[in-house]
DNA sequence: CGTAAGATGAAG
DNA sequence: TTCATCTTACGG
């Protein structure tokens, strides 16, 4: 039973890099104090998927998806919504994986004050709510290295294959029939069952 | 410049 | 099912 190596995972095409990705946790260190979360769903996207920010080459914004793994792409959306994403692969190939949702480890009171809620359960079991969970309300984040930034990500207990469910994407019209989401089977901080 | 669409969430 | 809300990207 050895952890999952987290670096060697980032370098990985974000198709593998994306469940293996599952079980890891996601560490912020905010003013209030340490939040940690265990990564319980993902998405992968790459530069050759229609659905992908990175599809239309580099802009700007997606800058961060073509650099080496190991950084983290922040983006905004719908208007009120930040999504935290880790970018994996090689350098020059705009590929990362969206950290859709993440199950509570520590720092729940700081995360309950970052939501305005209480409920467990309705924390962090989405893109949205799981950036505002970690209190993130900007695109500062996007482009940093992990280990340079605010956030770090550390291996966690592998996942056995039989617990991994692959499925169609969430939110988005393009590429619906590929099945580059990832979830462990049966938890209840997934988004969508 | 103007504008349409979006890797969502919450309420009705 | 609808709507809130605004950045990004792309066309003119």
């Amino acid at each position: 039973m050895s952890y999952s190596v987290v670096g060697e995972i980032l370098r990985l095409p974000s198709v593998q890099a994306a469940p293996k990705l599952l079980g890891s946790y996601l560490v912020r260190q905010t003013p209030a104090g340490r939040i940690k979360v265990r990564i319980v769903e993902t998405e992968a996207y790459h530069q050759e998927d229609p659905a992908s920010h990175s599809f239309r080459g580099r802009t700007p914004r997606t800058a961060p998806m073509f650099e080496a793994g190991g950084r983290l792409y922040v983006y905004f959306t719908y208007g009120m919504h930040y999504a935290v994403n880790v970018v994996v692969g090689q350098k020059g190939i705009g590929e990362a994986v969206l950290v859709r949702a993440a199950e509570p480890v520590e720092g729940i009171e700081i995360m309950r004050q970052n939501r305005g809620i209480t409920d467990m359960n309705s924390l962090t079991n989405g893109p949205g709510k799981l950036a505002q969970a970690l209190g993130i309300r900007d695109t500062k984040l996007s482009g940093e290295r992990l280990s340079k930034s605010s956030i770090s990500l550390q291996g966690g207990p592998p996942i056995s294959q039989n617990e991994i469910v692959s499925a169609p994407r969430i939110g988005i019209k393009q590429a619906v029939d590929l099945p580059w989401r990832f979830y462990i089977k049966g938890n209840s901080f997934v988004s969508k069952l």
